[in-house]
RNA sequence: UCCUCGGUAGCUCAAUUGGCAGAGCGGUUGGCUGUUAACCAAUAGGUUGCAGGUUCGAGUCCUGCCCGAGGAGCCA
């Protein structure tokens, strides 16, 4: 008998089929009684018709638990009574172990509960959902560039020192050395982008912040391009690009897994290029006069990016930041060297920044200089000032979070469901 | 790290002023000829996070600790 997967059963009708997988539930009602079958790629439900106490699959039937996994045979049948509209009318069930006290059942848990469990609770069907639309939006991410002639270049997650400063980074032993754990690959990929153009890496990436809130990880995954010649307005167009391509495959691959995570797709859809572009002393004013007390030389916080996702439905774009509050590679703005060229995409629907990116500084002694000034240890970053001196050019990229892409795409109140196992501020387990 | 809240049956929660620790789900047993987190009936299931204190009496009040959640800062 041809085994099958449940998302393809619908081109089996009034065929005979062998389906593989565990019990989601079961339900009975006097002489019909109904086994819902998951397989990892959907539901199905099988049913066992019978007016004597004495068929012999009914035995089976009161055998099964929830997550006893198990082979069914039967044939495939419309009917509209059926969710989906198809069911197994089965003629034999092979039991292949029987669950014991499966900890999570089908009413509610709490969330500390479900954590402990997450290798089990991948099995429910709202986290099956989310972790699909992960799984699209990376292919999608990937299509992307590699559809417009980037190249993937892997970078690094041993690293010999810092790239934004060296309290948030995990450290390591290296032999007789220390090492850290990449917070980003954009360095090494600007070395990259001078070799290949158009480059991208894609990876996980680690921070030992202190973070405790619904948009922080501790590992999450980046994808960061950088392009060679590519200047501020080049890359917000990119990201623009990238993030409507993102959505676009999202809403037409995957409405089913939006559907059962009770995702309206209107906001998501309505999504068009440009987005809205603010300068940071144009976000200042608006941002005052809804309450907020943020002064210039301060960066956003929480409330500021929640008050510009309240004003406007699609992602905006804040550039031309304060350069003392951005990274020390970051571009100066030429007619106004107290600004960084620099952007953030910030999510409707209060999800927070998706993208950070900015042109790079590619003057030799303004970036000597910006070293100095932020205490790095000139020896580490020879090799970076190194692309300054043979053939420098005008750079430009960003990286985008996976996982906040994911949360903002599926509406999921918490990122820590974005993503197989999470790992947070005080949980390493499972 | 700081602020706030919480910890009672396997799970989700209740317990009046300090006065016999209870319900739903899950489990078990039985019933029901199409169920949709099915339903109905019965039944088992407890060191109230840990340590100490106040009291005739503590799940409840006090002290310390442990664990967790929400938020802030920082960021993608």
């Amino acid at each position: 008998m041809k085994w099958v997967y449940i998302e393809e059963i619908g081109a089996y009708p009034d065929q005979d089929v062998e389906v593989r997988g565990w019990v989601y539930n079961k339900r009975s009602s006097g002489k019909v009684r109904f086994i819902l079958v998951r397989d990892g790629t959907g539901i199905l439900q099988t049913t066992i018709f019978g007016t004597d106490e004495s068929h012999p699959l009914f035995k089976k039937f009161d055998a099964l638990t929830q997550e006893t996994s198990l082979i069914v045979r039967g044939r495939v049948r419309e009917d509209k009574r059926a969710p989906g509209g198809v069911e197994l009318s089965l003629q034999d069930i092979e039991i292949l172990q029987v669950a014991q006290d499966y900890p999570i059942t089908p009413k509610e848990h709490s969330t500390p509960f479900l954590m402990e469990h997450r290798h089990l609770w991948l099995r429910s069907r709202k986290q099956h959902a989310v972790l699909q639309v992960r799984a699209e939006v990376i292919k999608a991410i990937r299509d992307f560039f590699d559809g417009r002639g980037f190249r993937l270049m892997d970078t690094p997650i041993l690293t010999p020192s810092a790239c934004e400063g060296t309290t948030t980074l995990f450290e390591t032993q290296y032999f007789d050395q220390k090492a850290y754990l990449s917070q980003s690959g954009q360095l090494y990929n600007e070395a990259t982008a001078m070799a290949f153009g158009k480059v991208y890496c894609f990876g996980p990436t680690f921070r030992a912040e202190k973070s405790k809130t619904r948009r922080h990880l501790i590992e999450f995954w980046m994808v960061e391009p950088e392009v060679a010649f590519a200047l501020l307005e080049d890359t917000i167009e990119l990201g623009e690009d990238l993030i409507l391509f993102i959505l676009e495959r999202v809403l037409t691959r995957r409405k089913s897994d939006l559907e059962e995570l009770e995702r309206d797709a209107a906001p998501l859809e309505q999504v068009k290029k440009p987005f809205l572009r603010l300068t940071y002393e144009e976000a200042l004013p608006k941002l005052q006069e809804k309450g907020s007390t943020i002064q210039w030389g301060d960066d956003f916080g929480a409330p500021e990016e929640t008050i510009i996702s309240d004003i406007y439905p699609s992602p905006v774009c804040i550039t031309h930041f304060p350069a003392k509050i951005k990274a020390f590679y970051m571009q100066p703005d030429p007619e106004r060297p107290d600004l960084a060229l620099a952007v953030d995409f910030l999510a409707s629907e209060g999800y927070g920044e998706l993208i950070g990116g900015s042109q790079r500084i590619h003057d030799l002694d303004i970036l000597e200089q910006r070293i100095k000034e932020n205490n790095l240890p000139r020896e580490a970053y020879q090799w970076y000032l190194d692309l300054r001196k043979y053939g420098t050019v005008p750079h430009s990229g960003f990286g985008l979070g996976v996982e906040r892409t994911v949360a903002w795409i599926s509406k999921i109140k918490h990122i820590r469901e974005t993503i197989p196992f999470p790992r947070l501020l005080y949980r390493i387990y499972p």
